[in-house]
DNA sequence: CCTGCGCCTTGACGAACGTCGATATACGGG
DNA sequence: CCCGTATATCGACGTTCGTCAAGGCGCAGG
């Protein structure tokens, strides 16, 4: 765990104050809920529909069952990405608007935009 | 798993030809590259230096074993995210400039520009 | 040539994830 | 009021992930 052994030159400090101590484990999260191919394809289907989509839709489209389905949305509804809406006894979701927004933070380095 | 009873007025058809079969696996995988907190401070440390950083920068920065450290840095340089840069002794890592870009396609509807 | 250091790989273990079946809750129709 | 349907939640299983200790390879210095 002794790691800090540099007594040649290696490399300089890179920018220091290393303003994203807790900040990458919410960011992290976000990334995480992308992190399976069906919620790719729920946002991806979602991105391509100019309308709310409901849950009835998704099933036979990713082949999974309707409890999977269900874990799947809440997954990208906790991260915010989602937005949900219902109507009578169906339930719609539609996609963030703002929700690449706020992942491009971190590539780039308007940390400070926040 | 019988899933297309759907005798009432539910849903119309989003867009239909579900473009992202396949591609929505290589994507998921992407992500789940950044889908950790040390990842994500990785990539933004990254982002913020104008030049490569080597290994050792990220040991203390990071507060993990090195083994682990380059544990994080394959699975970001596997995903296509780093590129990895050998001066001697010492690797250096910098960010790969198209890395935002490849992942912003699932927000859009640029499916067919590839 | 031998020694020391930096980095990568392997093996192992606990924790979290994805999936399903079964169950619970809420809404609309007869 | 009761029943069918749509969605969400719970319990359980197998798989994958993050972490470290131990070992291996390559480069620089004596």
């Amino acid at each position: 765990m002794n790691v800090d052994t540099a007594p040649v030159a290696c490399c300089a400090p890179v920018a220091g104050p290393a303003i994203k101590g807790e900040e990458a484990g919410a960011l992290a999260q976000v990334f995480k809920a992308l992190a399976d191919p069906s919620r790719v394809r729920i946002v991806n289907m979602l991105a391509n529909a100019d309308e709310p989509v409901c849950v009835c839709e998704f099933t036979p489209e990713l082949g999974l069952s309707q409890p999977t389905v269900s874990f799947h949305l809440k997954k990208l509804l906790d991260a915010g990405m989602l937005r949900r809406e219902q109507r009578g006894t169906w339930a719609y979701y539609s996609l963030d608007p703002n929700a690449l927004e706020r992942l491009s933070i971190v590539f780039d380095v308007k940390e400070a935009a926040r």
